[in-house]
DNA sequence: TGCTATAAGTGCGGTCCGTG
DNA sequence: CACGGACCGCACTTATAGCA
């Protein structure tokens, strides 16, 4: 099994993370902006797209610009590894009772910006660490563009910013909820952040994780039908195995629909799951990519198909500890 | 300094093509 | 013919660079 101490470790040697609450409002001169630092460039196909787009795009005669200074191309693609696993029982400090995980959190792989800050969900407009504070009671950040303006998002938001709290306790919070984080893909390599460029994709033993934590009853892919797809390419078996049935969801039946379709008759229970299986979320993606989502959108779905489920399960487990 | 064009990020969905 | 994978364009927002 990994072992999850060294995310940890990593909070240590970082000066970001002492600035965890107030990611979006760096001080000028800083440049932590993830597009001029990003170290690879974009595929081709999508610069093409981007072209195109424009060309069709507009009516308006465009203002001939002159050559923009072309940003850093990077060498051969590097391979990226994920972080490990986190879960409360990651928090050896705490003096509070770890609860059981019931929900595993799964993202594809850190993008480059998530990666360069050793957090999940690293990107200030990701909508994960947003909606986990609206549901679970704190704020992640000021929600801030760097030329101090207002995301567009931030006028939704539940909390004020006396409910920011840092990154590490984002985490705690989520963790000792009974939520655990982690990625499908452990090793891979990919020039940029774009999931669909993910190659020589190594999983991480997420069967073996459940194994390990038997009271998770549901895996959430954060990240649409694309995190999906890898775990449908990599865990056919488990799939076959009847331990997984997806969501009653649409999103989650519409990528699932072809495993369902082949499911045998004895694991397959349209009326819902039994109480051994494992619900298959494929929510709302999160990141800024999946822009034809409101906030509120993302928001409500986290909130009725993972969270509140989520913490109903945190309080029934609570209620048989305490029987017990 | 402010405006504008372009690049970048990234999931979704449609189309095409190869394979069984 | 069905299926799966690769490819491509679209969607929308923010950051950056260049010009007036």
């Amino acid at each position: 099994m990994v072992v999850t101490r060294s995310f940890f470790a990593q909070f240590a040697h970082n000066p970001v993370n002492d600035q965890d609450a107030n990611i979006t409002s760096t001080p000028a001169g800083h440049s932590p902006r993830w597009n001029r630092v990003t170290p690879t460039s974009t595929p081709e196909k999508k610069r093409k797209s981007s072209g195109s787009s424009d060309e069709s795009s507009t009516s308006t005669p465009k203002k001939k610009s002159s050559p923009k200074k072309k940003r850093a191309k990077s060498g051969p693609t590097p391979s990226t590894s994920s972080f490990d696993a986190v879960t409360a029982a990651n928090f050896t400090k705490s003096n509070q009772v770890i609860p059981p995980v019931h929900t595993l959190l799964l993202g594809t792989h850190p993008s480059v910006q998530s990666l360069k800050e050793n957090r999940y969900y690293g990107h200030p407009m990701n909508a994960f660490w947003w909606i986990a504070g609206d549901c679970l009671g704190f704020r992640r950040a000021e929600g801030l563009k760097t030329n101090g303006e207002p995301y567009g998002f931030a006028s939704h938001l539940r909390y004020n910013e006396s409910q920011i709290v840092p990154y590490e306790q984002q985490l705690e919070k989520l963790c000792f909820s009974g939520f655990a984080l982690w990625d499908i893909v452990k090793e891979c390599q990919r020039p940029g952040s774009l999931d669909s460029d993910i190659t020589q994709e190594v999983p991480n033993d997420i069967r073996g994780f459940c194994k390990l934590h038997p009271n998770i009853k549901r895996i959430v892919f954060s990240n649409g039908g694309t995190a999906c797809s890898f775990f449908k390419k990599h865990f056919k078996e488990w799939l076959d195995s009847g331990e997984l049935v997806p969501s009653q969801h649409k999103a989650s039946q519409d990528a699932f629909k072809k495993w369902t379709k082949n499911m045998k008759p004895k694991t397959k229970r349209p009326g819902g799951r039994d109480k051994h299986q494992i619900e298959c979320i494929v929510a709302l993606a999160v990141s800024p990519a999946a822009a034809k989502y409101t906030y509120d959108e993302k928001r409500d779905f986290w909130e009725e198909h993972v969270y509140q489920p989520g913490l109903k399960d945190l309080e029934a487990a609570h209620i048989v500890a305490n029987d017990g």
